[in-house]
DNA sequence: TATGAAAAGATAATCCC
DNA sequence: GGGATTATCTTTTCATA
């Protein structure tokens, strides 16, 4: 609902999702604003949940080889309960950062952070299989990250 | 390269792509350091490149309906220079959220936020099949979030 | 070399207009 | 929304182990 917010507001929200560890008199002299209104607002757009966190976004590179696997399941029919069953297991599994239920002939979409090949072929048989009502994967690996942001397209408003 | 890290930098790492927005007194008491050496750690790891960078995490949902879309890009054989408009045009598009190259019979990877099904129509012919190289697109739309996080698993360093 | 205490500086948060 | 004030946190310095 963006009704309720003016230019100013997504200025502010854009420049906290560009880089959120500006100040904020940093953020008032880039939307035209002084430290306080800013200040206001930047609490109040985090009070009615515009922003749903703050995060470091760390260097995977860093940490040694390491490559993101897109894996397409095909489920069974799941009662609710088999359903809130695997959705708890993903979140349990901090290998999974992102997971989507899809339209189409395959049922869900995950996005798997693994060390390699090899350990992702342990963690297809050994975890993804045996989740709750999973029956088959398909899965792409990338080799190479060419565009990674975080930064979702704002509302331009109009006067 | 983990082998400069010891298990308290691991800590401050995690808690800081967790909740970035903890002081560093905070994050002190969480990791078992006082003030002023949590600091200088965290200081360092941002030095180092450890923390690529800091960002509010918006609530997309907030923004009116909006999908997440996989596309899947089969390339024609491009030059180096074609190459690189292509990776700057994706650049470019701030509805492409994350691109990657990939391992077997397609060869690009988009993660894209569309309003809806009619915008991501367009878009696949307005702007995909438009781009340098690409001469097949293979879409995958996602229903519903089932889970969303940028945290990565980081290495628990032994004794 | 790393820590903790404490001072100096910057920023966040509140008040009043 | 703006300006000024106070509270809090960050950042530097310094003494210590």
């Amino acid at each position: 609902m963006p009704g309720e917010l003016d230019r100013l507001d997504i200025k502010i929200l854009d420049r906290l999702q560009i880089d959120a560890s500006e100040s904020s008199s940093e953020i008032a002299d880039r939307v035209g604003l002084s430290q306080s209104p800013c200040w206001r607002r930047m609490q109040r757009l985090k009070d009615e949940g515009y922003v749903r966190h703050t995060v470091a976004i760390l260097d995977r590179e860093k940490f040694g080889e390491s490559m993101f696997i897109f894996a397409q399941l095909k489920m069974s029919r799941l009662s609710d309960e088999d359903r809130d069953r695997f959705v708890h297991a993903i979140e349990a599994i901090p290998e999974i950062l992102e997971a989507y239920t899809l339209f189409g002939e395959l049922d869900v979409m995950l996005k798997v952070l693994a060390p390699n090949i090899g350990w992702y072929q342990n963690f297809t048989f050994r975890t993804l299989l045996r989740l709750p009502g999973v029956e088959d994967v398909r899965s792409t690996a990338t080799l190479s990250e060419l565009k990674c942001t975080h930064r979702l397209p704002l509302p331009s408003l109009p006067a």
